[in-house]
DNA sequence: ACTTATCCTATTACTTTAGTAGTATTTAAA
DNA sequence: TTTAAATACTACTAAAGTAATAGGATAAGT
């Protein structure tokens, strides 16, 4: 029951380019950099992130990624998506009821499913990059690579 | 980001025992025979659940598994942790913070974290029984096993 | 004693995950 | 217009985790 790296990587990404000056791009050399992500590995999680349209850039040497237009009104559920399929906490929960073995305990899964989803499309990236700004205020930015 | 099979299916023996008749033991067979888990599977499942006390039985020949004395009151988190150690949707959460490499997404893990485990402190046993038993009474219990 | 059932550990095949490698393509700069 | 930096995308591999089977030890009912 865990989150796999790409999808904690993808986040943190999203966060390192919600704080970074839009009007230049980032490089992956950079993100990769800051947040201590292997540059190969990190070029995998881009691809992704960029696929989705949550990060853009123009191709070729020295553009630099910058977020998507519409990306800050997405929310943590969005980042999931760019990695996984639709968030299913157990396999079989859309399969005919009858094919269970316990009414009971598939409804409470597809409760326990809808309520995470719920969660995670409830924090925007916007939410997180406020949350990372005050952070860094009270800190002066010296704690956190961000 | 899922819940193995050992933790749904030790949720399905929970309610099964839960509805069954408190003066006489279940055996492995009846509930393998009626969850469609195999023997064998099963035998580990009820270890760990009877390790933690959710389920009891005399040993040896005969005697059978009923719910715990005080199973009724636990919750899906309580059959949860008969499985596995506490809930961590993300490793590294109680990490020294200036180790992370993101604040915002370090809190946002947190938060998520706890409010599954919320989620599953919050419906008991008792409670999937009910819902167990309404369904039961409605479709005259011929869709389900239970 | 014998059989049935539980207790508990070990093992195995399979799948997933995390990460590396490599090649092709694009384009800024020399 | 070469060249080198950077991205685009696929393929691969080692390690870890999962689902399930196997098997011997022990306990009791008959």
């Amino acid at each position: 029951m865990k989150f796999n790296t790409k999808v904690r990587y993808g986040l943190r990404c999203m966060i390192e380019l919600a704080m970074a000056d839009p009007t230049k791009g980032m490089l992956q050399k950079e993100i990769s950099r800051k947040q201590q992500i292997s540059r190969k590995y990190l070029d995998q999680i881009i691809f992704a992130l960029k696929s989705t349209g949550l990060i853009e850039n123009s191709a070729g040497r020295g553009s630099g990624y910058k977020i998507g237009k519409q990306a800050e009104k997405s929310t943590v559920y969005d980042i999931y998506r760019s990695f996984e399929s639709e968030l299913a906490v157990v396999d079989g929960l859309d399969e005919d009821e009858t094919k269970n073995h316990c009414y009971a305990a598939r409804e409470y899964w597809i409760q326990l499913n809808e309520h995470i989803k719920d969660h995670m499309k409830s924090v925007s990236l916007n939410n997180l990059k406020e949350r990372q700004i005050q952070f860094s205020q009270q800190t002066s930015g010296l704690d956190y690579v961000i």
